[in-house]
DNA sequence: GATGAATGAGTTTTCATTCAT
DNA sequence: AATGAATGAAAACTCATTCAT
């Protein structure tokens, strides 16, 4: 397997670093492979293309936020503090790598539609685990059972996404991990039952 | 002036239709002149170079969005009954104008990011009609008054335009207006006193 | 006769400015208009396309240096004076009109081939002057009557057209009249019996 | 280092081959790279840009006038012999590539200034060996030790280069060579002491 | 005569991808 | 497995010239 050799892992963040430093569309192939230490030709000895890159740059700092995820879950915490640790980690993993934050807030987005609706696939999983958290939250009368579920999850991204972007933008001048709790506190609110 | 001339618009709105039916780096200029009827250099008499029609196609249309919410305000409405109609507002206009809908939500974000930093500040005024009904919601005593006021815009803003982005990615399957008074009901729950 | 209107005479002391201030591939016909002070259209009441500008740039200048080396020619003068004569007369008129320097040494120099061809025949008139000069000189046997006449009209014309290039080259920095003296001696000395 | 590479030369005569036949501004960068036999691209993994394969074919051409220049002051011969060598040589050179003569006394005029001043520059090696030629003759008492070096020096180059001109415009009609003792002879007597 | 809006042909340069070594 | 030289398609923009008013 590809994913496991050292290379990969190299080429992967080598892209990162090449498009938060150069911006999505002067990332070349060829400055990937230089910031990875590689020849341009290696590169599509583990990537099919230069898509392939991106898409496997999200789908491997993906990992990350849903194995978080997963772990939020499994503690025995009320839905409610499940979902404030959600937010505090989704802030906390892209206020401590700029570069990731740059990249898939705003560089990433400069990618074609075709791209974007692969990278929305693999964000399915996060929104899932995402909305398993709202369910049990309306199970147990935490949160308004009469909501829309899909309402409610794209309420609790887009505002976080938002955020984030906001922060992106504004080039990190603030503390993002700061906004946590006005952020829970609103969401929360809307929410509850 | 030339932004009065009929060409202006003819060329504006060319420019949705060619970038809304080809993609944002598919719509080369010459597709926007030919889909305006007019030769490639016409353009230039109209407009500094492609990124000034790409701006420009955003500054026209959110005009649209902008006087709609001034309307708005104006009304006698309580807060939340503003709120709500500047929900409404975005959702038709959008959900009116397909091509538009594709322009803002999926294809102009592929622009780079100094193009994107001029299409946040046209952005701006909407955003700050959005703080005023915030902030007389506050005031009056219907929203929460201690809340965080960027964060609280950020909830609407991102929350709304989440959904819209999906509606559009999509593919329009659903009615996005349809959607209005779920976010509407969620939204208000998050802010009120 | 178009050459006597006062707009003729406009649009060719413009096109000297036009072409000595921005240079010859940035001096576009709407920049000549501009300085003329007419519409671009105008030009082509008057000249048939910009290359025509351009050579009658040439041959309307082209007559004051004619003119005055014929006024030369009738004075009862030697051969040599005369010679003397036509070298600061050259250098006068060019030391004169910067604009016009830059313009015949610099600038028009950049034209094809086939412009140089036809600003060459305008000069034929000029140095079939300066053969006269030196035909008269070798009759009367103050010149070498042995020498080539072209290869004495090359080296006069060449050495005069060199010393003018190189001024202009270096900014006007010195006074061009101040070398006459330095270049008719060593010419004479090179052309005498 | 790129200078040395087979393609490298290759691409520069291809260069001299196109302008020639082509003219300045006809030559385009497929022309030169199609005369080369590589892709458009591989021009560029040798040349900065259009401008530098210009300036590079002046270069790379000149190294053989500086050469021959440089062999023939190393000889113990008189000054008045240097001179006339290196006349010679100037013709020789010239009258034994066509292409090349019609690309330095026609076609690579009609750049721009900023290119203009670059081959100047790359010029002044050769006229600094001239000038040494001269200096060697008035120290020697060869030439006339009053004279302008400066004025002297622009009458031997002005001299050649406009006979080369000349033979050039004509379509190379006539034997350069032949020319040489008459202009020798005539610039000599205006030299020696 | 004068205008100036409209035309549209034409070229340099970049960069993802390949493949011989 | 790794290299990196070579490829060649693709697009924004300029500007001389025209012609309806």
């Amino acid at each position: 397997m590809k994913r496991n050799k050292p290379k990969y892992k190299q080429i992967i963040d080598a892209a990162v670093i090449a498009i938060a430093e150069n911006g999505y569309h002067q990332a070349q192939v060829s400055k990937i492979a230089k910031q990875a230490g590689v020849a341009d030709g290696t590169i599509y000895l583990y990537f099919k293309n230069k898509e392939d890159i991106l898409i496997s740059v999200f789908q491997e700092k993906m990992v990350v936020f849903v194995e978080n995820l997963q772990e939020i879950l499994k503690s025995g915490e009320t839905s409610s503090e499940k979902l404030c640790r959600m937010i505090e980690n989704h802030f906390a993993v892209l206020a401590n790598d700029y570069h990731l934050a740059t990249v898939t807030q705003l560089e990433l987005r400069q990618s074609n539609k075709e791209i974007r609706l692969k990278i929305n696939a693999i964000l399915k999983e996060y929104l899932q685990l995402l909305d398993e958290i709202l369910i049990e939250g309306m199970v147990s009368g935490e949160f308004n059972s009469a909501m829309d579920i899909r309402v409610a999850r794209q309420m609790v991204f887009g505002t976080v996404d938002e955020i984030t972007t906001t922060w992106v933008m504004n080039d990190y001048r603030y503390d993002l991990l700061e906004q946590a709790p006005k952020v829970q506190q609103l969401l929360l609110k809307g929410l509850k039952a």
